[in-house]
DNA sequence: TGCCTGTATCGACGTATGTCAATGCCTTCT
DNA sequence: AGAAGGCATTGACATACGTCGATACAGGCA
């Protein structure tokens, strides 16, 4: 079960960060983010800032095993070619991972994703 | 202490949902997004989904006593009428509620906002 | 080999978004 | 009352974004 780059062409980064399980960054309410941890953390945002988007990821995300097919999850709507460009900002955004078995290729959401943005929305270290 | 509406002219709405403390949807990784769920909460994502929103959410999240001035958190790069029209943005989206006193406004996080994303992102219920 | 199915890419289109300078409103101070 | 400071609104602009139809690519099957 290896993880299959999709051909996108040079320079299309596909499953890009797929590093460590650092969170990107502190909770909001821990200190003000700097701008460069808030590019980071916005691009996250952004990407789950559309509803087909957001529908797809939690799609993903639900799906029994772990793992979905694009088939299993393409019924939100819009144009396949419109779920194809939406799974691919999901990916770039590291929030996915996919892999191709065959005919089909499967969609996961990406290591420690929602760990990562849960904590970001920790309360504030006790306001004393 | 009274909350007060900046005037915003007929048909603006600021600190509009004020209402109670549903989460606006279940975890996204425990059932697929209806699509007027995923409405609401890509809308809240969409407003943290840029930088500067998001630096400003952060600020205003993480200040002392829970509530900045927006003379304190305007370090952000950007134009004065441009700061203002991101804090509209997210009052429009229910993550922040403001309140004039005297000749400032003090913006605050949103009740149980913090909270209710957080949960967004509560693990799939225990893959079984 | 050739066809069919599943998925990604390309190119084009209308709309939404982030930004600013100019301006207006509200509150306080003189 | 008049002046000054804090913040919101307006209008304009360039760019980004979501969407689709057409098309290309990859793998399985006859």
């Amino acid at each position: 079960m290896t993880i299959v780059q999709i051909p996108t062409g040079p320079g299309a980064d596909a499953n890009p960060p797929a590093g460590d399980v650092v969170p990107c960054c502190p909770p909001l309410a821990q200190r003000p983010l700097e701008a460069e941890e808030a590019e980071r953390a916005a691009a996250m945002f952004k990407a789950l800032g559309d509803p087909v988007r957001l529908r797809l990821f939690s799609a993903v995300a639900s799906h029994p095993g772990g793992e979905a097919c694009v088939c299993d999850i393409s019924d939100v709507g819009v144009s396949q070619p419109t779920v194809s460009h939406h799974l691919r900002k999901l990916r770039e955004a590291g929030l996915l991972t996919c892999e191709r078995r065959g005919t089909w290729v499967y969609y996961r959401v990406a290591p420690s994703v929602l760990a990562a943005m849960g904590t970001l929305f920790d309360p504030a270290p006790t306001a004393r």
